[in-house]
DNA sequence: TCGTGACGTTACAGACCGGTAACACCCTAG
DNA sequence: CTAGGGTGTTACCGGTCTGTAACGTCACGA
């Protein structure tokens, strides 16, 4: 009982929560840190004491906001044990979803747009955070037996972040809405070349 | 001689292009009237004069950028008069040159992720100005002979809007150095498909 | 019981922001 | 010469931002 406390976790993992979801719908520089103390229910002094400035926090954010997205992964594998052409499938689907529920982008590229100083310490995080991405979705690409797999999984890849941002500029009634006719024919299109590879 | 003086244009039309550069280097919360101001050669009080506010400040430069890329189009059409296939790759080729030469991306899309207020009024801009850049490469692609011209419009549409944002997580090396045979790829297998339309 | 550490509260520093007021200046048109 | 519009200058307002100092509180463990 002393920690099924699902209200009250412990303030760093509230506050890191709280700016998580900040920053994702308001963006980083739209939101203050008064504005995630008070909505985490705690203080400014706490914030300051578990991070050791608001880029630190944002690139804690963007750790956890990843960290998250990987479990996704590895849900792909217990529901398609094995059928990577499958798990490959289910990929598109998800983020499919995405682009329908949530009117805002990917955190780290959104990060990335505003945080334009190049020196900025968030900046390497983005890009290493989002390097392993690619990496995944090369591997699952080429698991999936598909010839070019570097090149399909980089175009599923574009085509997912344009589409991600085509939402927060036109809607979702945009040309994003087309992302999983898109995907999908492209799929098609690189297995039917997959003999020659 | 009286207005030949490229140095010095009018206070108004300096702070536009000043506004306009350092909004596409810095990010539009990233740079300050004063900092404006400074660049431009003149001071606070004549900005007001001129612009009502930073945030009419903004749809200004985004409607003048806008117009700088629809010179663009012009050219396409004077340097292959009439051929709009060859139009469709010089489409493809500006936009290569463009993920080379400029590690930011697009202003409108920079913008629409800065601006996260919903009712913010540079959001209608942008949303009225991409819907009529997208029209224009869906013509362009129709009048080439392409069967899906709108799903061929709205892909290519995805993958550089993808590609700008790549380019400023991961940098230029990343995905979208892949560009140009993704989207002549697309334009292949679409003109492929073009006796059924 | 005591103390130790995590947390909360208040206040503040210093900087920057968008925007305005008041006034001086200069060039040009009449 | 004069009037006026466009411009430059200085100072300022109120607000917000990140980050810190000092102090109070409370729970828990030795």
């Amino acid at each position: 009982m002393e920690d099924g406390t699902v209200e009250r976790a412990r303030p760093r993992d509230r506050i890191l929560e709280t700016a998580q979801d900040m920053f994702h719908k308001h963006g980083i520089k739209g939101v203050g840190i008064d504005a995630i103390t008070e909505a985490a229910g705690t203080n400014k002094m706490t914030l300051y004491r578990h991070f050791d400035s608001k880029d630190d926090l944002i690139i804690q954010c963007l750790r956890a906001t990843a960290c998250k997205a990987g479990a996704m992964w590895e849900k792909f594998e217990t529901e398609h044990p094995g059928d990577k052409l499958a798990q490959l499938h289910a990929w598109v689907r998800v983020a499919a979803d995405m682009l329908r529920a949530d009117g805002r982008g990917c955190d780290m590229a959104n990060a990335a747009v505003e945080l334009s100083e190049t020196d900025h310490p968030a900046r390497r995080v983005i890009k290493e955070l989002k390097e392993a991405q690619r990496d995944r979705l090369v591997t699952l690409c080429r698991d999936a037996g598909i010839g070019q797999a570097e090149l399909l999984a980089d175009t599923l890849s574009l085509l997912l972040e344009g589409a991600r941002v085509s939402v927060q500029s036109v809607g979702t009634e945009g040309p994003s809405a087309q992302f999983v006719r898109m995907a999908e024919g492209l799929i098609v299109s690189f297995r039917g070349s997959t003999a020659s590879g």
